[in-house]
RNA sequence: GCGCCUGUAGCCUAAUGGACAAGGCAUCUGACUUCGGAUCAGAAGAUUGCAGGUUCGAGUCCUGCCAGGCGCGCCA
């Protein structure tokens, strides 16, 4: 299978096909698109370039279609093309070949998917939680669009940096020592030690609102931390260690892994150097007090690098951040994945890395903020749902599913089958959904197990899985691959075309930053599938059609583990 | 006040400027002596927030308004 999407290929026919019926055409940038019909009584694919160019060519649109038609070469991949309506061009796929396409993606570990990434480098930034607070159902989009967008690009054949930029750094730390010292109980500390780390941090915190001699010793301790005082820094190294501890194991549920975790900490001797470049560069100046560079051109408000107090706030650590990553990995983009309260943020601080001369393309990944149905979560309301709440809860909820549907099941592998659906239940919610749509969390939503869910999808799997285990009872010794696929049933060329667009998904979802794009492809192939399973026997058909189903139901399979395993959901054989 | 984002059946969500707006949940009707019913087949349910505009064509782009969310020099 040729290393290209069939839009790119059929555009690329389609383009040719224009430029002979109209030479003239040549050399004024000519873009012909293809893409797939909304609708199957339209064909497979459709051009609408014709209707685009009825101006330009003073011709009718219809004409103009028909003119590319007739202009087009034969091409082995397609069985026709037609005129329709005011000029829409519905091209029809050779069913022979969309049968060696499902082949050629049963012998392909890639499923047809190009790697065109081609070696290009990306780091991205995701997940970043704040050290000393246990993570909450907020923190979750982040991780996982964050970890489906790293399994997407490597796959792609990007050189990925995934950094996971923890928030071990800041005016917190000054209350947070405070409290420790004051409140901390040893005992809780052992048990839940970033519950009791929280716990101190906001009673400190309510005290510094009330008490102005503890917010002044706080900035004390503060200062003394960033001065490299030992005792503080113990304290602080502490709260960073007992906080990756539990971090890990939220990670390590989730299959989520960092190739480097650098906090905000890691950065904090180039801060100074950031702001005198800045200086020096005429960027930033003095203003009240505080260094501010001031965004006019830009359309921005001014952003602070330095506050009178002479302390770095998060701006200034960003830019070095990006100043580390250009010089350390010379990566060819760098994306952040964070919720939607971090626009401005970021249009500061990409307009001013360009002003310093940074050429790397920046991205900000932005989601929608997860809210409950009455309203924000808030520590003081006492409303945050703790992200290992969370998980406990969706492998609760898939257990007693699963022991209901699979009693026989041994015990041991109901709870292994009940981690995976439930993890992949929770991730599928916020992978299937546009990322910068605002989300009202509902445990009823979050934790859906029919409908469009990864337990849809995941039991779609099953069932192919035990098909192709029976086939191997049925017919032992007999090899699927040596027998070819034919499309009889119409069925089984829907479900080859939707199997075909595999690579196109993974593309889009890739380009556009969506993992979305790859989780509503998996569910329509899944759907596709099961309507299949349900109205057109396989095991039962006859030798030769049997096993060209069985086949076609084993390509399927693999599109849907590929899938879901680059969304970080796991496909058990049996469920 | 300024800026960014979002308004799609009762609810949740899809839809590269393209054909009749696509699914799911819930509701209703069917399908297990037949390959796993976490399923399938079907029904019903929509002036795509409102009003203009651009376009051969607008849920999508532009302008204004309404509603909600978020942000806006010393938090991160």
């Amino acid at each position: 299978m040729k290393s290209q999407t069939i839009e790119q290929m059929l555009s690329d026919w389609m383009r040719d096909a224009f430029l002979k019926a109209f030479p003239d055409m040549a050399g004024q940038g000519l873009t012909v698109s293809v893409v797939p019909t909304g609708s199957e009584e339209h064909g497979d694919y459709q051009c609408n370039q014709a209707m685009a160019l009825g101006k330009a060519l003073r011709k009718a649109p219809r004409q103009i279609a028909e003119a590319a038609i007739k202009a087009a070469a034969p091409h082995a991949a397609v069985a026709g093309a037609e005129p329709a309506g005011p000029g829409f061009i519905n091209i029809r796929l050779r069913t022979e070949w969309l049968a060696s396409v499902a082949a050629a993606i049963d012998s392909d570990a890639r499923c047809g998917v190009p790697a065109s990434g081609d070696g290009r480098s990306v780091v991205l930034d995701y997940s970043s939680p704040n050290v000393a607070k246990p993570m909450h159902i907020g923190h979750i989009r982040s991780t996982v669009i964050g970890n489906a967008l790293d399994r997407l690009h490597r796959f792609l054949g990007y050189r990925v940096m995934s950094d996971n930029h923890l928030g071990d750094w800041g005016t917190q730390f000054g209350i947070m020592i405070m409290g420790y010292r004051n409140f901390a109980d040893a005992e809780a500390l052992k048990a839940e030690p970033v519950e009791e780390l929280e716990r101190v941090y906001v009673r400190s915190y309510e005290r510094s609102q009330q008490d102005p001699d503890w917010l002044t010793q706080a900035r004390q301790e503060l200062v003394k931390l960033q001065a490299g005082d030992p005792e503080n820094r113990r304290l602080w190294e502490e709260f960073v260690r007992l906080s990756m501890v539990e971090f890990g194991h939220i990670y390590d549920r989730l299959d989520v892994r960092f190739d480097l975790v650098r906090g905000e900490s890691y950065y904090n001797d180039r801060l100074a150097g950031v702001v005198e470049t800045l200086k020096a560069k005429g960027i930033a100046r003095e203003s009240e007090g505080a260094i501010v560079a001031f965004l006019e051109e830009e359309k921005l408000p001014p952003c602070i690098v330095q506050k009178s107090d002479g302390a770095f706030n998060y701006a200034t650590t960003d830019l070095a951040t990006v100043a580390s990553r250009v010089a350390e990995f010379k990566p060819d983009k760098i994306v952040y994945v964070t919720d939607e309260r971090q626009q401005l943020h970021f249009r500061q601080v990409f307009a001013l890395c360009r002003r310093l001369g940074v050429t790397t393309d920046l991205e900000h990944v932005w989601f929608g903020l997860m809210r409950l149905p009455e309203g924000t979560f808030s520590t003081r309301q006492g409303n945050v749902i703790k992200l290992e709440k969370y998980l406990d809860e969706a492998e609760a909820r898939a257990l007693a599913v699963v022991k209901e549907c699979s009693p026989d099941m041994a015990p041991e592998r109901q709870k292994d089958v009940a981690r995976a659906v439930g993890i992949g239940a929770v991730k599928y919610a916020d992978l299937s959904q546009n990322p910068q749509s605002l989300v009202v969390f509902t445990w009823e939503k979050a934790l859906a197990m029919d409908g469009n869910s990864a337990p849809y999808l995941q039991y779609a799997y099953a069932r192919i899985a035990s098909v192709l285990d029976k086939y191997a009872e049925q017919a032992p010794g007999k090899r699927l691959a040596d027998f070819p696929i034919a499309l009889g049933e119409p069925i089984e060329r829907t479900l080859a075309v939707k199997l075909a667009r595999f690579p196109e998904a993974v593309t889009r979802a890739t380009e556009t930053y969506k993992p979305s794009a790859l989780a509503d492809y998996l569910y329509d192939l899944a759907q596709t599938y099961s309507s299949f399973y349900q109205n057109v026997p396989f095991l039962k058909a006859p030798e030769g059609v049997r096993e060209s189903r069985v086949r076609l139901c084993g390509v399927v399979a693999q599109v849907l583990r590929q899938g879901l395993k680059l969304l970080g959901i796991e496909t058990p054989e049996r469920v």
